[in-house]
DNA sequence: GCAAAATACCTCGTATAGCAATGTATATGG
DNA sequence: CCATATACATTGCTATACGAGGTATTTTGC
C-alpha cells in the first residue's frame, strides 16, 4: 500500500477560512519579521509564533523568502556559526523597506474597512448575557 | 484567431498581493453584507463595493454563497419583483449568524495581531519628512 | 410585436499560493 | 559511527478567486 502522503482534504473542517485568511498577508508579515535587524529562516518562523498569531511552515516560508529575494525586496547571506549548520540570514532592501510601509499603509485600509463592515456584529456579541 | 479568453499573467504586477490580502475575508464579508437583512446577489457586491472596499466579481460571489448555502450559514428564495427579473434573496440563517459572530471574533484577534506587527513600520511612516 | 438593451443569476477553466511531506547537509552526543 | 538536532530546500496537491463567457426575463424603442 502507498503511503498516503497527502491527507484527505476535510472540506467541513471550520478552520478552513481561517487558513485563508492569512493568505497574502505572509509576505506582509514576513517583510515586517526583518523590519528590525536580520533573522534567518527558522527564526522568523518563530519570530512571528511568537509576536503575532502567525504560525508558517517552513514549506511556507522559503518560497515566500525567495520571492521577495527575487524582488529584490531582500537579501540572503550565509553566516557560518560558531556551533550548527550554517545559517542563511535575510534583511531588508531600502526597496523592500518601502515596500513594506506601503503594504503596512494598505493594510490599514483594508483592515479599517473590514473591521467597520463588522461592527454590527461585533456590538452584537457584547450584549450576549 | 482564437479568442483569448484568458488575459495572459502579468506577474509583475505590484498589486497581485493586494488581491491576495483579500482572500479568506471574502466569505466573512458576504455573511456580514447579510446581517442587516436580506440582499440579493448584485446587491450584495453593491453593497461590499460601497461599505467597504471590497470589490466582487459575479464569478467570485456567486460560488461562495452557493458554498455558505451548503453549510447552512444561509437560506435563498425567488422573490417575484413588481418590474424587472426575478431575484434571489439570501438570508443569514441562526447558524449563519453565530457562525459569523466566530469569524468577526477571530478576525479582530488576527487583524490586532498583524497591526501591532507592523506598528514599528507605521510609527516609522510618520517620521518622514 | 419584435429587436435591442438592461438586469440578474450561473458556470467553466485557469493561475496562484500555502503547506504537508519529503530530501539533503552539517554538527554534536553517546 | 550512528542517532539526533538544526537548518535550508523542493515537490506536488489542493483550494479559491475571478475573467469570460452563457441563459433567462423584462422593459424600451421603433
Amino acid at each position: 500500500m502507498a503511503i498516503k502522503r497527502f491527507p484527505a482534504p476535510e472540506a467541513d473542517q471550520p478552520d478552513r477560512w481561517e487558513a485563508q485568511l492569512r493568505k497574502g498577508a505572509l509576505e506582509m508579515a514576513a517583510l515586517a519579521s526583518l523590519w528590525r535587524g536580520r533573522l534567518y529562516g527558522l527564526e522568523i518562523i518563530r519570530f512571528l509564533e511568537a509576536q503575532s498569531r502567525l504560525v508558517l511552515a517552513e514549506g511556507t516560508i522559503y518560497p515566500i523568502l525567495n520571492r521577495l529575494r527575487t524582488e529584490a525586496l531582500l537579501t540572503s547571506e550565509w553566516v557560518e556559526a560558531d556551533a550548527g549548520h550554517p545559517r542563511k540570514y535575510y534583511s531588508l532592501t531600502d526597496a523592500g523597506r518601502e515596500r513594506l510601509r506601503l503594504m503596512a499603509a494598505a493594510w490599514m485600509d483594508f483592515s479599517s474597512g473590514l473591521t467597520q463592515l463588522l461592527e454590527p456584529v461585533l456590538e452584537s456579541e457584547e450584549v450576549i448575557q
